[in-house]
DNA sequence: GTGAACATGTAAATTGTTACATGATTAC
DNA sequence: GTAATCATGTAACAATTTACATGTTCAC
C-alpha cells in the first residue's frame, strides 16, 4: 500500500486533515505501512486533481488548516487497489542487518542496536494495545492480534537471547 | 540498509556478478533486505566509480559476465553504514493493510490473502531452516533463529485463527 | 516565554520499480 | 526444442526522504 492508497483508507472512516493524516496512519496502520508528511502532502495534492478527495470548507481564519473528505471515486480506487494486494511482506530491518555484519562493528554500537531493538518492541506493544479494539471490525482487531503475536515473539526472543548474544559475539572476537 | 549496502555487505563475503548478488540478497538476507535486478545494476556502477568494488577479469568470451569484488575503501564504507544503524524495523504488509479493510473487499479476495500468506510464511520458514547456521557467526545464527521465532509466531497465529476470521468476517457482513 | 505539538507546503536529491531489450547456457 | 535460469544493462516513471521555510496554539 502506498501513501495514496494509505491515506484514501484513513479517509475512509472519517475526514482529515493532512497533519491528521500522518497521526493517523502512525497510530491505526503502524503495523502494516508508514508515510511521512513530505510523502502525504503531495499524495494528497494528487488525490485532489484526480477526484478522489476534496477540501471541506471549514470556518477558521487564524490557523490555516484544510480538511479532506473522501469522494465516491475515491472509494472506488481504494477499493480497486484492495482486490489487487498480494500475501508477501517486506521487511526493511536494520537492526538484523547490524547483527548479521556484528563481526565487523564495535561492540558498543551492537549494544545499542540490541537495547534499541527491545524499546521499539515494547513500544510497538504499547500503541497495539492501546488501541479500541472493541469498536473495530473483525479484519481490524485481526491484524491487531497478528501484530501483537509476533511482537510478543520478537521480545520473548530479545529476552531469552538478547543479552546472550552480547556475550556470545564477544567471545567470538576474542578467539580469533 | 539500502542496495548499495546490501551489495557491499555481500561482496564482504566473496566475489560476486550482478545478477549473482539478486540471489545472494535474496537467500542470505532475505529476512531483513531486499533488492531487485534494476536496482543492483545502477548501484553496483555507483560503487565502482566511487573506488569501493572493482571489477576482476576473468575469462569468458562467450558468458557476458562481469565480476565484482569490494576494495579496502569500499569495506571502511560498509563499516561506516553499520555504526549507524538504527533498530527501528520497517514493515510495508499488503496482508494487514487486505485484512483491515476486509468490510471493503470480495469475500474471495480476503480468502486469497490469507491463503498467500501461510504460503510465504512457510516459504520463509523453509529458506531460513535450510541456511547454513554451522558455518556462520554467531551475529548471523542470531539474526536466522530471531527471524524463525517471528515467523514461527505468524505460522501460528495463522494456524490458529486464519479460518475462523473468514467466517467471523462473513457473520459480521451477513448482520449488517 | 518556551517547547511541544499543530499545521502546510516546496524542492532537491536520491531511490527504487517495472518494463524493455538482448542473448547464452543448462537440464529435460 | 523449449523452458528455466543465467547474465547485463537502460529508461521511463513513480515514490520517498530530508531539509527548508513559515506560522499558530496550547500547556506548563
Amino acid at each position: 500500500m502506498d501513501v495514496r492508497t494509505l491515506c484514501l483508507g484513513v479517509l475512509s472512516f472519517g475526514d482529515s486533515s493532512g497533519y491528521g493524516l500522518r497521526r493517523s496512519i502512525k497510530d491505526w496502520f503502524g503495523h502494516f505501512g508508514q508515510a511521512s508528511l513530505g510523502a502525504i502532502y503531495p499524495a494528497l495534492a494528487k488525490l485532489s486533481a484526480a477526484g478522489e478527495i476534496e477540501t471541506i470548507d471549514h470556518v477558521n481564519a487564524a490557523l490555516e488548516k484544510r480538511v479532506f473528505r473522501i469522494t465516491d471515486s475515491g472509494r472506488a480506487k481504494l477499493r480497486d487497489h484492495l482486490s489487487s494486494l498480494s500475501g508477501q511482506e517486506m521487511v526493511r530491518s536494520p537492526f538484523l542487518a547490524g547483527l548479521f555484519f556484528a563481526h565487523l562493528m564495535e561492540m558498543d554500537d551492537v549494544h545499542r542496536l540490541v537495547d534499541e531493538r527491545v524499546a521499539e518492541l515494547r513500544g510497538e506493544q504499547r500503541r497495539l494495545r492501546s488501541l479500541p479494539m472493541a469498536e473495530m471490525t473483525e479484519g481490524q482487531r485481526f491484524t491487531i492480534r497478528y501484530a501483537l503475536a509476533t511482537t510478543a515473539a520478537g521480545i520473548a526472543f530479545m529476552e531469552r537471547e538478547g543479552r546472550a548474544i552480547i556475550t556470545a559475539i564477544g567471545r567470538e572476537r576474542d578467539s580469533h
